[in-house]
DNA sequence: GGGGCGTTTGTTAGCGGTAACATAGTGAAG
DNA sequence: CTTCACTATGTTACCGCTAACAAACGCCCC
């Protein structure tokens, strides 16, 4: 018992027992079981992150602004991946409450009956992250998707454009690239326009795709003068492949992607985008499952960030 | 116990019984408490995974060939990361031996002595990743980056560069950078030549850091030939500076990054490389986790990878 | 010296499962 | 109708730790 006491800096030991216990611990290589611990206290120092994949450099940099956070509260991050697939989601989503975390934090607002009702049922705090556009479960953090597009559509449309083609991820489980979509249609169907085409890939090196789509679509439907593309890296291809035509960007044809990656800074022409507010989308989610948000909220809060909209030099000035 | 007995398939329990219990289960929303099964069975299915980042890709990459072996073992893996500091390994490494998992997956061989003491003590399979070029706790698989850069080194010099500089980044414990650039050097004193000029970075985006980096040293010791930098991120924008300035590669001079990422694909040239193997570091490692390495090697197995040269068109022809 | 008080150490009973063993059904053979 | 060989369910004792409470140990004061 002194020893669990010592351990954990809880109640008091006398200075003199407290040092033979740590000379001891370190002498014999004790590490505590926390698997014990836990079961006794009830308590877990765990919080369950379930994004839908790694090699998207967006959650990645969720996770950063997640650590952060977390990193004194003692509370400790386990990273979940789902692939986009929700039965996949849902496994990974069982097994993680199977460990009873402090709480769960998770991409997006569209989950399987069971894995919505596992998370009601959890009794822990559950932060659904990235988008806004539908009901949370608990609380969430993120930016309107819907809007997103909305916005970028205007910009363009004001800008000039009249023949826009979109190009994106043929996933149909990305449910907000899919409102960004139908936020961007949106707003060109009030401007009287519609899509002048539209490209869709999977799989493989984004770059080279979003050159492959961009030459696809520019011999397909040559008088498009807008390719709006549903994240960076496949317009960071877009841009790269235009500059090596000699097409003149953004006079002949304006881009833009979504997501503002750092990647972007280190091309020779910067490309039109649209920050998603990655960092501070963990950051506010950690706090939430922290209980370290200002005011002292529960839970069932919802956080809508406001991305802002970064011209580049792709887009031509109105 | 019955219940135990469906939800973990094992011993025989009757058609009719495992369906009321798994109907009851459904229900009421029954997540069974690992943590108490843990305890009880001393056995945990998780996998500890330690690495340094989630922005370098490698590390996602590597994680996506651990996740596809240990998907069919009923083993997870619990991801870690430590910003390329030892204490801060130290500290994971602890955390995570304190929930007792079946094995632990870190990467380098570089480790603080409690840490090694740690893993010794453990008394589960360690495996060291991304490096052989040192002794290991247990298991280790990786490449040799001395030699890999001994190799690029000869192959430069073959191919009559003479006027060397080294780009990379400013990491004190990133040694299997460390390691790359003394066997390079190694290689080039062989051929009587030394480095003509070299440049750290640290911070930012890669890209746009391999931009300036390569503008620095291009105007600080215009008669370089050759660029090597010590990854592919950073040779991308190098190579982009170049194309940019219209300088002659690799006529004027020839340019080399290491990794092999898939981002190099899109680029206007390819960027001469060497893959690291990421994905099969990834998939051995966890093989030997699962004990599933053919032979059925129990541990202290060290496998060495052969990286493969990709000359891209980056270096002139010999 | 004994009572009261604050501090330090020890005791006991679980936490929610599982291993190992014990018991209760069940159908076929004797 | 037993007995046997199974299969299906139930019992018991932990797993290694912590909450809650109990005891021991000073120390001061009357």
């Amino acid at each position: 018992m002194t020893v669990s006491r010592v351990l954990r800096n809880r109640g008091d030991v006398s200075e003199a027992t407290r040092e033979r216990v740590l000379e001891a611990a370190r002498r014999l290589g004790y590490v505590p079981n926390k698997i014990a611990g836990a079961l006794a206290s009830q308590r877990v120092n765990l919080v369950g992150v379930i994004i839908p994949s790694l090699s998207n450099m967006v959650f990645p940099e969720v996770l950063t602004g997640i650590s952060d956070v977390l990193e004194d509260t003692g509370l400790q991050p386990v990273v979940g991946v789902t692939n986009y697939l929700p039965e996949r989601e849902e496994a990974v989503l069982y097994e993680m409450l199977s460990w009873r975390p402090s709480g769960v934090i998770l991409a997006g607002l569209e989950h399987t009956e069971a894995s919505r009702a596992m998370l009601e049922q959890a009794g822990v705090p559950v932060v659904e992250i990235m988008d806004v556009d539908g009901p949370a479960v608990d609380s969430a953090v993120g930016i309107s998707h819907r809007r997103a597009g909305r916005q970028m559509a205007e910009v363009i449309v004001a800008a000039g454009y009249r023949r826009i083609a979109f190009l994106g991820t043929q996933m149909p489980n990305d449910f907000r690239a899919k409102k960004r979509l139908e936020g961007f249609e949106e707003a060109l169907a009030k401007a009287g326009l519609a899509l002048a085409d539209r490209e869709f890939y999977s799989g493989g090196s984004a770059l080279l795709k979003g050159r492959e789509m961009t030459e696809a679509v520019l011999k397909r439907t040559p008088d498009v003068d807008f390719l709006y593309y549903s994240n960076d890296m496949i317009g960071a291809g877009g841009l790269l492949y235009c500059l090596d035509q000699g097409i003149d960007v953004p006079g002949r044809v304006g881009l833009a992607g979504f997501n503002g990656v750092e990647l972007l800074d280190g091309l020779p022409r910067r490309l039109a985008t649209m920050d998603a507010c990655r960092l501070e989308i963990g950051q506010i989610a950690a706090e939430i499952i922290a209980g370290k948000r200002p005011g002292g909220v529960i839970g069932g809060e919802v956080v809508e960030l406001t991305p802002t909209l970064q011209p580049g030099d792709t887009i031509r000035k109105a």
